[in-house]
DNA sequence: CTCCTGGGTGCAATCAGTTGCAGTTTTGGG
DNA sequence: CCCAAAACTGCAACTGATTGCACCCAGGAG
């Protein structure tokens, strides 16, 4: 209303050249006044007169031309699988808490679950000049992270890790890569939930696992496995199926085929929540009752499982301090001189929470 | 294993100098011979050259040497209120999707539900120079908006948008801001649910509102009103509430304040379905069985609603396209020559659609 | 045979900062 | 009181692209 003829160039328009004429200074003197790190190298007064001046200009920092200078663009990169899967939103806000706190900012990509479209999809982020990356979608194998990690910034891992060492003889890790991680504690995790069903009093338990190239898939497989035998329970191979993806429609079919094998058990385990809840679907079209005839348990503790029919025993993850660590695993990392060879955290495992609900229960008789 | 030795710097920091050496012409040559819309004016034998010459060598701009000079930064900034709401990562997804094809990047920023937080991101994105803004997080009133549209980069509203015009006498809005936005049909959608309702037999429906300060509670309240008298049903004041926020707690808060007040009512249309889910455990607890004693609807059709207890009758909204829509929008704007004055596109309406599931049965009796 | 035109190319300024180095002023010690 | 060291400050190069302008040279017109 009262000067909408005044602005020409966009507002905010204020450049280090402004500031530094303001002061009275040169501009080189505004920009290291300016600089936490070179601002002990200017005179305090001269300091101060800069510091004024930019903020009675509302001066902001060009990323742009810092960037080109200093080579870095305060911006990380995150890819995620799909920002759909409810897993992940509460990763990415955990990370951008703590990277924004920092000064920068997040460049979200979608993988898709797609192995091409992930690749093109970090490679736009390197392009972009991105400080830093935080991959939600590491593979088991596959040379692609070993790619990324030539391109010389530094990477951290979460929720899906690569394996950091040989996994054994069943699936022995043909490349393993060694990035910085964070993940939970997949063992402890499936332990509660085997230590839960057999104090229910389940022996004959079955398994619908995730997809072997995901390493937690792997991990939970291999814990069931583990505790099964710690328990002293009836561990039968054939109580062990593979769904294809996380995801629901892949744990029905898995659940169809361990049906339709005739195999027995009362309880079910499930690698994820997405995959129990495709296992109830077809447990309640074969006429099975959930708790009542096989109890049933998820991974994840997804948004609204505690609402679902039946309310899913699950267990709880710390999603948000999953994404809060890697971010501050990533800017340790990237702050770190690289001169003093300080040992930096190679992986970090937190501690999931199990959660008893109604869709676990005594077995019958 | 081959050539680790080799790289000294980081992979892939051909500069545009590089592939002029190599194509044997000048820096400024290469550099229009690669743009498209400076490769005509340059031979087209050489243009071939300096083009076979940038694959070779894997040349990838730099985009903050072109953004410094262009004043593009080939970003655009998404601000939502919360990606934890699983309403929003569709909406990302949409808009994702096509300004990726276009070449653009995004960066997400959440505003936390908080004017404050929102106007901190915002200004932090704009400081980044995205070149254009999708907002999530529009309110009815306020400057804040005004604001950032001074800032003079194209913004579209997504979701939430402002009013575009007074809004009657109950409402007003104070200060409306035209910005293009992308919404649904907030009048159809509640149409189509009341129209349900009344197929079914209901007459007295109550209404649990959203917070008046967004547009669409205050959409979704009007829409109500006017279609419970389109079809000659008892409107009353009295079996209308509020809940503070589109959440859980806040809808349960409002439904127990209805219930308190002895109105009567035989279905219970929540303004989303997060309020739906607060009313469910609010009726339950008085003792009331969905869908028997009353029925209730949400709006969103959010993640999981269909497998809830019971299963939510609510309205779908096309969320993705949304984002996708609101994204084409975007460009358009930012491609627009402002000299030719095109007429923009302002606002778009897409269309919602009823999902009957089990929470709505005829009244008893 | 000259002049003009214009397509194609190169030069150099520019974007908005950062930073090595040199120059200038203080300061302090002998 | 003088000189060296320290503390500041300024100059100018540099980051990697884009772009206005000048220039060169070939070809056609006069």
């Amino acid at each position: 209303m009262q000067n909408d003829c005044r602005e020409r160039e966009r507002v905010a328009q204020v450049t280090l050249r402004d500031v530094a004429e303001a002061a009275g200074v040169h501009i080189s003197t505004a920009s290291r006044a300016l600089n936490p790190e070179t601002r002990s190298i200017v005179n305090e007064d001269t300091a101060r007169k800069v510091a004024d001046a930019a903020k009675k200009l509302g001066y902001r920092p060009h990323p742009f031309a810092r960037g080109l200078r200093t080579n870095r663009t305060h911006t990380v990169g995150m890819v995620v699988p799909d920002l759909m899967n409810p897993l992940f939103p509460p990763i990415f806000r955990g990370a951008e808490a703590v990277l924004a706190e920092a000064g920068y900012s997040v460049l979200v990509a979608n993988g898709d679950n797609n192995t091409e479209t992930e690749r093109t999809v970090t490679t736009t982020l390197l392009e972009r000049r991105v400080d830093g990356l935080i991959l939600a979608t590491a593979r088991r194998s596959g040379t692609m992270l070993a790619d990324f990690l030539k391109a010389d910034i530094p990477i951290v891992l979460v929720n899906r890790l690569r394996s950091q060492a040989p996994l054994g003889e069943d699936w022995p890790d043909p490349n393993p890569t060694n990035a910085p991680g964070v993940t939970t504690d997949d063992h402890d995790g499936i332990g509660q939930v085997i230590k839960h069903l057999a104090s229910l009093g389940h022996r004959r338990i079955a398994h619908v696992a995730g997809p072997p190239s995901l390493l937690t898939a792997v991990k939970r497989r291999e814990a069931f496995e583990a505790w099964m035998r710690m328990e002293g329970l009836d561990f039968d191979e054939n109580l062990v199926v593979e769904a294809e993806r996380f995801q629901v429609d892949p744990g029905a079919d898995a659940c169809q085929h361990l049906l339709d094998s005739g195999a027995e058990f009362t309880a079910l385990v499930a690698a994820n929540d997405l995959i129990a809840i495709g296992c109830l679907d077809v447990l309640r079209r074969a006429g099975l009752r959930v708790p009542e005839d096989v109890s049933v348990t998820g991974y994840n503790d997804t948004l609204f499982m505690d609402r679902i029919n039946p309310p899913l025993t699950t267990v709880a993850l710390p999603n948000f301090e999953m994404g809060s660590m890697a971010a501050r695993m990533l800017l340790d990392a990237m702050n770190r001189d690289d001169s003093k060879e300080a040992t930096p955290i190679r992986a970090v495992s937190l501690a999931p929470t199990l959660v008893v609900r109604e869709s676990t229960a005594p077995p019958k008789g």
